[in-house]
DNA sequence: TTGGATTGTCGATGCGTATCGACGATGCGC
DNA sequence: GCGCATCGTCGATACGCATCGACAATCCAA
C-alpha cells in the first residue's frame, strides 16, 4: 500500500505538503497541487485511517447504538440504518455498528478505545439504561427517542403528540364524531412508555378541541382479539366508524378484522394507519397514512452529530427536535360532509 | 484518555511489558502481570484502536457490504446485521457498514484506508457488479449469496435447490400429486437469477423423483392477481391443492387469496412458505414453512472470515457453503394418506 | 559447579499521518 | 530601493501501540 511519503517522493515534494494538500489547511500553489494530485491518483493513494485517528485523534467514524431486535416490525429499523449510513458518508464519516448484546458497555468500549467521534442511539425509551452511560461518555452523542429525563440531551423524534393531534383532527374534519384509537401492544406501551404517552396527550387534546369521542382499545396480536376489539368499538359508535392505528404490526390485523365484518375501508369505516408509503400503497385499499418520516428523522440525527463534531466552538446543543409527521390521504377515509 | 505508557509507570514496568501482558505474546509472570492488570483497572485503560491498528497493521474491524433497500422484506436484512455484528463481537470484532450508494468503490475505499480487514458482502446475487471489485482486493471477503462465477469466491447461502426438493417431497409424501408453485416476483426473478433458479431445480428434481406434477404461476404484487393465479391453478388440480410459496413477499397475498376463495388452509389446501418462525406462528392458521436460516447463514460467515484472518497460514479457503434449510410443519398443511 | 537453554523484562524502533515552527521567496506600500 | 507582511514549502516531532533484539535471572542437566 502507498503511503503519502511515496506520493511525496513521486511528486518531488515532503510528506507534510501532502498532507496539507489532502487537508487544505495551509495554502498550497496550483502548480504543486496538481503534481501532488496525479502521484495521488498514479499510486492510487489512499490515507491510513489508522494512523490518521492516531495523529489528529479523531476516527471519522460514528458508532450507531441498535436496537435488540425482537419488535416484529424491524423493517423499519433498517431504513433508519441505512440512511444513516448514506448520511454520514456524504460527511465523510463512516458508520460502526454497536449492538445492545453488549449492553452500555459497549458504547464505553468503543468511545474508550477511539474507535469512534461521537454516537449515535437509536430507540431511546423512557428508562433506557444507556442513557446514564452516555451522559458520562467524553464525545457528543445524539439519541433517537427521548428518555424520561432528556435534560441535557440531544433528541431527535417524531413528533408523536403532534401525529396524535394530526389523526384525530382528520377524522373529525372528515365529519366523524367518535373515533376509536387502536392502541399500541401491550408489551410496547409499558416499555416505550414515552412516545405511546405523546401520542395519546396529542389524541387527547384534538379530541377535547373538536369535541370527538375517543375510544380507545388495546393493541391485539390475534385477528380473533381484533374482531372482538372492533366489535366492541362499533357497538359505541353512532354511524360511521374511524379507526386510528400508530402502530404498524396492528395495522394488518385491523384491516383484515374489518373486512371479516363485512365493512369496506373508505365506505363504510374510515382508518389511519402508520406504514410506510410502500406499503400503504399496495393495499387492495391504498390506506391513508400518518407517515412518521424516518428517513428525515435519521438524516437529521446525522447531521447533528457531524455538526456537534464540527463546531467545536459552540458545546452543549442540548435540544429536543421533533419532526413533523405526514399525513397522506388516500382511499381508506371517507368524508362525511362538506369541507369546511 | 490514559494510555499504555501510564499504565506501565503505574504498574511500575515498561510499555512493552503492558503490550505484552496484553498480547499474551511473550510469557509474563504472575506478579507482573497482576501489578499490570490492576494498575489497568484503576485507570480504566482502553488501548487506543488507531495506534492498535498503525502499529500491528489490522484494524479488528470487518467492512458489511449491506444491500441497497428497495426490497419489500427487509426485516430479514436486519436479522442478518444483528446477527453478524453480534457474532463478530465474539472474536473481538466489530462491524463497519459499508453501503451501496457509494458504489462497489466503496469497498475499495475502506479496504485501501485499511479500515477494515475483511469485508462480508451482503446479498450477491448473479452478475453482481461488486464481485470483480472483491477479487482484485488484498482482503479476505466472504459472500453471502451466490454469483455466477464462484470460482475462488468463499460463498454462503442457504440450499435452495434442497428447499425447493423438500418442499415437493413434503408435499408429496402428504399425498398431493400436484402442486403449485407461486413463483418470486418478476423483477426478483430477473435479479436474483442465481437462487430462484436453484430452487426450481430442486422443485423439478423432487417432482421428477415423485412423479408430482408441478404448475408455475407468476408472484403477483395485488391481491387480484393473486387470486386469478390461484384460481387457474386450482382448474389444473384434482382434489386437494397444494401451493408453495418461497417469496416471503407473497405469502400474505396467497395466503389471502386462498380465505377469500373459501378454503380453509389445512383443510381445503396445503400451504407451504418460507417466513420467520415468528410470523408464521402468528397466523391465524400457523404456517408450514420452510427456513433459510438466516442466523445460521450470518453466523458461519462470520466464522469464515475470522478464520481467513486468523489463519493466515492456509490461504484460499476457496468454498461454497450451503446451509440446510428446516421444515416446520404446522397447521396449514394437510395428510391425504397414511405416513409411509 | 558450569554451560546452555528458558523465562521474564526492558529499551529502541517503526507504523503513517497531522501539525507546528522555521524559512526562503514573493508581493506590497512608501 | 527598503522593510514588512504573505505565501508556499520543508523538516522535525508527536500520536500510542506492537514488536524485535538484548540481556539479566533462573533453571536444568551433565
Amino acid at each position: 500500500m502507498p503511503t503519502s511519503k511515496d506520493v511525496a517522493r513521486l511528486a518531488g515534494v515532503s510528506q507534510s505538503t501532502v498532507s496539507y494538500v489532502m487537508s487544505g489547511r495551509r495554502p498550497i500553489s496550483e502548480k504543486t497541487r496538481k503534481r501532488v494530485e496525479d502521484a495521488m491518483a498514479q499510486l492510487a493513494f489512499q490515507p491510513n485511517a489508522g494512523a490518521r485517528a492516531l495523529a489528529s485523534r479523531r476516527s471519522q467514524v460514528i458508532g450507531l447504538a441498535i436496537p435488540f431486535v425482537p419488535d416484529l416490525h424491524m423493517g423499519s429499523i433498517m431504513e433508519f440504518i441505512s440512511v444513516i449510513a448514506a448520511t454520514a458518508r456524504q460527511s465523510d464519516y463512516d458508520i460502526l455498528l454497536v449492538t445492545d448484546d453488549e449492553g452500555p458497555q459497549g458504547l464505553e468500549r468503543v468511545v474508550g478505545q477511539q474507535l469512534v467521534d461521537g454516537l449515535i442511539i437509536m430507540q431511546v425509551e423512557g428508562d433506557d439504561a444507556r442513557v446514564p452511560v452516555i451522559r458520562k461518555l467524553p464525545v457528543p452523542s445524539v439519541l433517537i427517542g427521548i428518555p424520561e429525563d432528556s435534560k441535557g440531551l440531544e433528541c431527535i423524534d417524531a413528533d408523536f403528540e403532534l401525529a396524535g393531534a394530526m389523526c384525530v383532527e382528520e377524522l373529525a374534519q372528515l365529519g366523524h364524531e367518535t373515533v376509536t384509537l387502536v392502541d399500541w401492544q401491550d408489551a410496547v406501551v409499558r416499555r416505550h412508555v414515552n412516545y405511546v404517552k405523546r401520542f395519546h396527550r396529542g389524541v387527547d387534546k384534538a379530541a377535547a378541541a373538536t369535541g370527538t369521542k375517543v375510544i380507545k382499545v388495546p393493541g391485539r396480536v390475534t385477528i380473533a382479539g381484533m374482531e372482538k376489539a372492533v366489535t366492541k368499538a362499533l357497538k359505541e359508535t353512532n354511524g360511521i366508524p374511524a379507526f386510528i392505528a400508530p402502530e404498524a404490526a396492528n395495522q394488518d390485523l385491523l384491516v383484515e378484522a374489518l373486512h371479516n365484518l363485512g365493512l369496506v375501508l373508505g365506505e363504510d369505516a374510515s382508518v389511519v394507519v402508520n406504514c410506510s408509503d410502500r406499503i400503504a400503497e399496495r393495499q387492495r385499499i391504498p390506506l391513508t397514512t400518518i407517515g412518521f418520516e424516518p428517513d428525515e428523522v435519521s438524516r437529521r440525527a446525522v447531521h447533528r452529530i457531524v455538526r456537534d463534531l464540527t463546531d467545536t466552538t459552540s458545546r452543549a446543543h442540548e435540544a429536543l427536535e421533533l419532526i413533523r409527521p405526514v399525513l397522506k390521504r388516500r382511499k381508506s377515509t371517507i368524508r362525511l360532509r362538506p369541507q369546511r
